[in-house]
RNA sequence: GGGCGAUUAGCUCAGCGGUUAGAGCGCCUGUCUUACACACAGGAGGUCACUGGUUCAAAUCCAGUAUUGCCCACCA
């Protein structure tokens, strides 16, 4: 048998465990029309390249809800896959070639895909070898590429319904243009920026008389595509002016003042120029008053040919430009700073520009109904709750979805336009000839769609849906949706409204939203920054359970974390401690072989002695809390718990009192040993697999065959509690005995004993004293005391002088230490502590008294608060008389 | 401009109606006690942001204030 080393080598054991689940397939579920399955769809990662601890968050926590599921014997289907990631990815590859002096353009449509397609085929590939390292038990031979032909299908066939119910559209409207990307974006992509930026006032000279009317504008450049001066009609100022016309310096434009409510009295002047092709408000007010759209921009925020004078220049160069022509002529009044809300390109911070062009449109209120009505009505929960107000805030305030992009790297829009009748044709299968001319003369819009638009469709499109297929009906509606709320309107949203819309059902019944990572200090984590933790490194460093760990314990849902070097160690501490609490076992083991497979399950079913009973009896309650816990989503917790348990109580005190039983060859002290160990790793493996597997395995080797039944802890089932075993009996002479040890232990530190003397010691106790006796071998080795005598309250000798007594809750320990304890010293001690529970009995005493507290308080309430009292005015009387000794 | 969190030990955070409020890290004192120094033992350290309210009972529920972070938003 091979040494097992004294730390816990993550990187040594880890790959082949994962080998090993992947072999035997358990990460595929079966198909059981009996159960209920449990399904999370994954949220497919960006092909763009590396896995962030974000990546890293989602994965742990659906492993730990899935592991956990399927060890309570449910068919658990985890579908993994990845994301096309239309603007991400073409932007990256564009770098690339950037690199290289090339440009999408000089490639052309057809080798740029190409060279998509490569990047996509690594990326992906060091994107699955990333996952499978943080020990992600999702099913591979499900997993899916949104190009796949599966939810390519499911795209077009969503796009073709859509439209044929009239909830798709195509439409000239103002959007938010991206000059640097170069396509229209949705209003989620569009990032508000608090900016302060300059309010210039110009003056537009009257066309017909003397004068001049001052408007005031944040873009200077856009009065190249006025085609109004606005004033609200109730404005005292401009009455006299509405309907005459102003003329637009330098380009000598006569355009209108019009009249419109929209227009705020307060704001500037009062009057406001429109550029109805670049201002959404002023695109709104063109529809109702009728004025004409003049476009000033090229795609690429240079000026357009439109803009005259200034044609060809960047939009900044032109306002400048702009500025100092006004200066010039005498018509800039003046120039105030102003801060106002600035759109910037999601992915690439450029200034966003509003701009009419023609895009498809998703009609998204009829959607949003039922979307609205399935959270509403309970058929989907989201946790935390308070995420379901701002779910449904944006549902109610929808606007319309632009789907289209100016990007090659996508679904392609599924419309072909007809070169001779000019109509369109939508299609799920591409066609030869148009549908209404047939003629042969048809192209393709150049457009994709945008990447959320597949990934709406995420959760049917990965189980076949447009077919009727058997995972399909097996698997949908899935059971959670895990991902950060950061997507919360991105996806989660837009999934529930296509999920619906294609399926009649809803995609899912929980979505569960977790937090971002952050640094230690609570900043984002960002390149800039250099505070990225790279989970690969992390998981080189101190191994992957210990990562799940820093990242999932002692959270909660919705919160961000802060992540840092400390909590890793504690991770790693953590597995350390398992690993050495198990090591201790199997090396024990294998001097004291347990011989009889039985042995281990009947010292679970009879346990003898009280430290066994007590272990049972927490591991029992532990075991309850944790399903509770689960239950209710709250992991971190359980974990926190699991954790707290298996150090603080099993290693801390139940292994350091089987040592004793050890050394003399007790083989029920090794069964139970065994069985917590089994329990504690079951209960812990959906959160830490592989160490938790590693220790299994070793565990399972060295009992007698068929002791620990399947072939991997992974598909063991999950502990479940067993009420009988509560023993609140034994626990209670545990507590006993804990507080005796650590009342000497704390004395021999207070009064600097030196660590490896023994010393005498007698404790004195009434309902106890036989159960704490038959302990007292215990206690002599945890607290190092010898001899140590346990009697009866009532046969400890009154008197004696020069001892140190301590007074416990159910014992008195005395140590006789003369000539080293200082009565003055003891005497205040004790006194502290006397003034410390009368004021505890006061406390209890009034609230018993008090009539309100004992007719409304709980009955289980009262009677704790009885006990308590009882047990503190018998602790004092305790006290009293020592303190009486002494003086 | 609206909305939502957070505020608990030096730091990072749990706890979210019922004992004298917890953990990890850090700090102080000891210890290589044959599972573990990635450890063990002991210790110091908190009017649970503030002000009111509800309740027999509040760190926990409600309202307001302050500080702070985030989300949403077409005032030029």
């Amino acid at each position: 048998m091979t040494e097992l080393p004294k730390t816990y080598e993550a990187s040594q054991v880890e790959q082949k465990w994962y080998q090993f689940w992947m072999k035997q397939g358990y990460f595929t579920p079966q198909i059981d029309r009996t159960k209920k399955p449990f399904v999370i769809i994954m949220r497919p990662p960006n092909v763009t390249g590396e896995l962030h601890v974000g990546h890293a968050l989602t994965a742990t926590l659906e492993d730990i809800m899935t592991r956990w599921h399927r060890m309570m014997g449910e068919p658990a289907l985890w579908l993994p896959g990845v994301d096309h990631a239309g603007i991400a990815t073409q932007v990256v590859v564009e770098q690339k070639l950037a690199e290289e002096g090339l440009d999408r353009h000089k490639l052309g449509r057809e080798k740029f895909i190409e060279r998509v397609w490569e990047w996509v085929a690594r990326s992906r590939q060091s994107i699955s070898f990333q996952h499978q390292r943080l020990g992600v038990s999702c099913d591979w031979t499900r997993e899916r590429f949104t190009l796949d032909e599966g939810p390519s299908l499911a795209v077009r066939t969503a796009f073709v319904r859509l439209y044929n119910q009239g909830l798709i559209y195509q439409g000239e409207r103002i959007n938010n243009w991206c000059p640097r990307c170069q396509t229209a974006l949705s209003d989620l992509e569009v990032q508000h920026k608090d900016i302060t930026g300059n309010l210039y006032y110009l003056h537009y000279p009257m066309a017909e008389s003397k004068g001049y009317i001052t408007v005031a504008t944040t873009r200077p450049e856009t009065y190249l595509g006025d085609t109004a001066v606005a004033v609200n009609p109730k404005d005292k100022r401009y009455k006299k002016l509405i309907g005459k016309k102003v003329i637009l310096p330098i380009i000598e434009r006569v355009i209108p003042i019009i009249a419109d409510e929209a227009v705020d009295t307060s704001f500037g002047t009062g009057a406001v120029k429109i550029t109805p092709a670049h201002d959404p408000v002023d695109f709104e007010m063109s529809l109702r008053q009728n004025l004409p759209l003049i476009n000033i921009l090229n795609p690429d925020a240079t000026m357009h040919e439109q803009a005259g004078p200034y044609a060809g220049l960047d939009r900044f160069v032109c306002r400048q430009r702009i500025i100092e022509d006004f200066k010039k002529a005498g018509l800039l009044e003046k120039i105030e700073p102003h801060a106002h809300a600035v759109g910037h390109c999601d992915r690439c911070q450029t200034m966003v520009e509003p701009q009419v062009s023609k895009q498809w449109f998703v009609k998204t209120a009829p959607l949003a109904q039922a979307a609205i009505e399935a959270v509403t009505d309970g058929r989907i929960t989201i946790i935390p709750e308070r995420f379901t107000k701002i779910y449904l805030n944006w549902m109610e305030n929808i606007r319309d979805w632009c789907i289209s992009r100016q990007l090659w790297w996508g679904h392609r829009i599924p419309v072909w336009y007809c070169q001779k009748c000019h109509k369109i044709t939508v299609s799920v299968d591409e066609p030869s000839r148009c549908s209404h001319c047939n003629s042969p003369e048809i192209i393709q819009d150049p457009d994709v769609l945008d990447t959320w638009f597949s990934s709406a469709l995420w959760t049917h499109s990965t189980l076949g849906w447009p077919e009727q297929t058997e995972d399909l009906a097996y698997f949908y509606p899935t059971s959670v949706m895990e991902t950060g709320y950061d997507i919360l309107f991105f996806w989660v949203a837009r999934m529930i409204m296509m999920g619906l819309e294609d399926t009649g059902d809803i995609p899912f019944h929980t979505v569960y939203l977790h937090g971002l990572v952050r640094d230690e200090k609570g900043e984002k984590m960002s390149k800039m920054r250099k505070n990225v933790i790279s989970p690969l490194k992390a998981i080189e460093e101190f191994g992957t359970d210990a990562l799940r760990f820093a990242i999932t314990t002692g959270t909660s849902p919705g919160n961000d974390i802060n992540l840092g070097k400390h909590k890793l160690e504690a991770g790693r501490n953590f597995a350390n401690k398992m690993w050495n609490a198990g090591r201790f076992l199997l090396q024990s083991l294998e001097t004291n072989p347990v011989k009889d497979k039985a042995s281990v399950k009947s010292a679970a079913a009879q346990p003898e002695t009280v430290e066994d009973r007590w272990i049972l009896s927490r591991l029992n309650r532990l075991i309850a809390e944790v399903h509770k816990l689960m239950d209710d989503y709250q992991f971190g917790e359980a974990e926190r718990q699991i954790h707290d348990f298996f150090w603080g109580e099993f290693c801390d005190w139940y292994i350091e009192i089987a040592k004793l039983r050890l050394s003399r060859s007790d083989p029920t002290a090794l069964a139970t040993l065994a069985w917590v160990l089994d329990n504690s790793l079951r209960l812990l493996h959906p959160f830490m697999p592989f160490i938790t597997e590693e220790l299994w395995q070793n565990l399972k080797q060295r009992l007698p065959e068929g002791s620990l039944d399947p072939s991997s802890i992974m598909i063991a089932p999950y502990p479940t509690a067993q009420e009988q075993a509560f023993d609140p009996e034994s626990e209670r002479v545990m507590d006993a005995l804990i507080e005796i040890v650590r009342s000497i232990r704390n004395a021999r530190a207070e009064h600097k004993v030196e660590a490896s003397k023994w010393i005498e010691a007698h404790v004195y106790a009434n309902e106890l004293a036989s159960a704490l006796s038959l302990h007292s071998e215990a206690i002599e080795t945890l607290a190092r005391v010898r001899p140590l005598t346990v009697s009866e309250r009532h046969k400890r000798q009154a008197g004696r002088e020069k001892t140190l007594v301590m007074v416990l809750k159910e014992s008195e320990v005395v140590l006789p230490w003369a000539g080293m304890v200082d009565i003055d010293v003891e005497k205040q001690r004790l006194e502290q502590e006397i003034s410390v529970n009368k004021r505890e009995i006061d406390r209890l005493e009034q609230r018993l008294k008090d009539s309100d507290f004992m007719s409304k308080a709980p009955e289980t309430v009262v009677e704790k608060e009885r006990n308590r009292l009882l047990s503190y005015q018998d602790k004092l009387q305790r006290l009293e008389q020592e303190l009486s000794q002494i003086s």
